[in-house]
DNA sequence: CCCATACTTCGATCGTAACCGAAGTATGTG
DNA sequence: CACATACTTCGGTTACGATCGAAGTATGGG
């Protein structure tokens, strides 16, 4: 009687306190790397790591590899459902007992990621992009349209030589402290250059902030706003 | 550290599968005997009552007790709808590796239980009744309404003298065959002594199966079909 | 009252999985 | 390149729970 249905390995996953509060974690929508998720569990990063390997295999959770951090989140809805089924609560309950990203406000608002901006900053410019379609996403991948190829030209980005490069024009880049998206390959460090250049922003000199300058947070919300 | 979520509970009662053997039996939605569960799961009957113990505590069946036999049932539809967002099958899907009951046919067709009548038939009169509203059922009692003291009247039943009586007039009986109730108390054992009498049917030496004669059949048909 | 059936409780065995320390791999930073 | 960070793999300990044999309780039937 070697055989065991699936339903009941799924079921062996979330039985353990562990994965339990890793899951519930992660309902939350947000992406979480291994040690967060270490940490919001009370366990060591090996456990942790065993246990994430786990919930992959059954597929419970998505990886999501980027620079040395691994994202995880859960797999779908149906992973939501089938905790909710159980527990009977909402996702708008879910209480983080960790705090994403760095604790520097200044950090969490503007900052360098591999070269292009992050942060809350960054995130709103990238959902604004998304909205007025001048970025489309499809399957994790994202492209520029035509009126957003338009946009950045009115930002006097040569486009041109950014596509002639093999890396890719645009990427998704999940943030730090907000885990959600925003605009990250050549496109997105081609953006942070023009906006120095334009003297919006200044680099800090012992972080990684970003800081605005008066005129420059305006023009900025107003590329946002969409003049 | 030591405070372990309810759903975490749920979940490891479903995980081992032994206990998911029986709900997932117990899915059909017929009520089953711990022996019986014991052999769906393949297991002993100590390990499955240890098994049904916990499922109990856990709220995840509910237990009738009668006679010298425990019948389970599902505690709900919602531990259905967790078990199938866990499966994503549907109610009709799942097949019994045990049939309940005696393979006899005319046992299972109809027999005595406690001196009323049991089997496909006693099922059937029991929906009848119940369709017609002749009898109401609340949290698990059953009540006899005004048509249907009329309808035991028009068989010459005395209800007077039974309601005398200090055990109840009306009990749901579960079925040994067909799982589901048939009329049970007084009344039911008042019904069948009157078909008896009336020469409907004959009980067997050898067995507790029922023999309808040809006209009680037709009589009694006529019954359930309500004239 | 005795026997059979249905189920429970106890006690012992055994396997598995959660856990962490230590060492190893991969990736970014200066 | 050295060094720090993020994560994985390995090995050994430990605790828990699934299982069954044996003995105990409850119910029904003759």
């Amino acid at each position: 009687m070697g055989k065991e249905p699936q339903f009941v390995f799924a079921a062996s996953l979330i039985a353990d306190p562990s994965r339990a509060s890793m899951l519930l974690a992660l309902v939350s929508g947000k992406a979480l790397t291994a040690g967060e998720l270490a940490r919001e569990a009370g366990v060591t990063l090996q456990t942790a790591s065993s246990h994430l390997a786990k919930l992959q295999q059954g597929e419970l959770v998505c990886l999501r590899k980027q620079g040395r951090h691994k994202y995880f989140t859960l797999a779908g809805d149906h992973v939501v459902h089938s905790l909710a089924s159980l527990i009977g609560l909402a996702r708008d309950d879910i209480q983080l007992r960790i705090r994403p990203g760095p604790n520097d406000v200044a950090l969490r608002y503007a900052r360098v990621c591999y070269n292009h901006l992050a942060g809350e900053v960054g995130t709103r410019l990238f959902d604004s992009l998304i909205l007025r379609k001048l970025l489309n996403r499809s399957d994790g991948m994202v492209n520029l349209s035509a009126s957003g190829a338009a946009f950045f030209r009115g930002l006097e980005i040569d486009l041109d030589s950014l596509s002639a490069k093999r890396s890719p024009l645009c990427r998704e880049c999940l943030d730090w402290s907000e885990r959600r998206p925003h605009l990250g390959g050549t496109l997105g460090r081609a953006l942070l250059g023009r906006i120095e250049e334009l003297g919006w922003v200044k680099r800090d000199n012992a972080s990684r902030a970003l800081h605005f300058s008066h005129s420059g947070a305006r023009l900025f919300a107003e590329l946002i706003a969409g003049h």
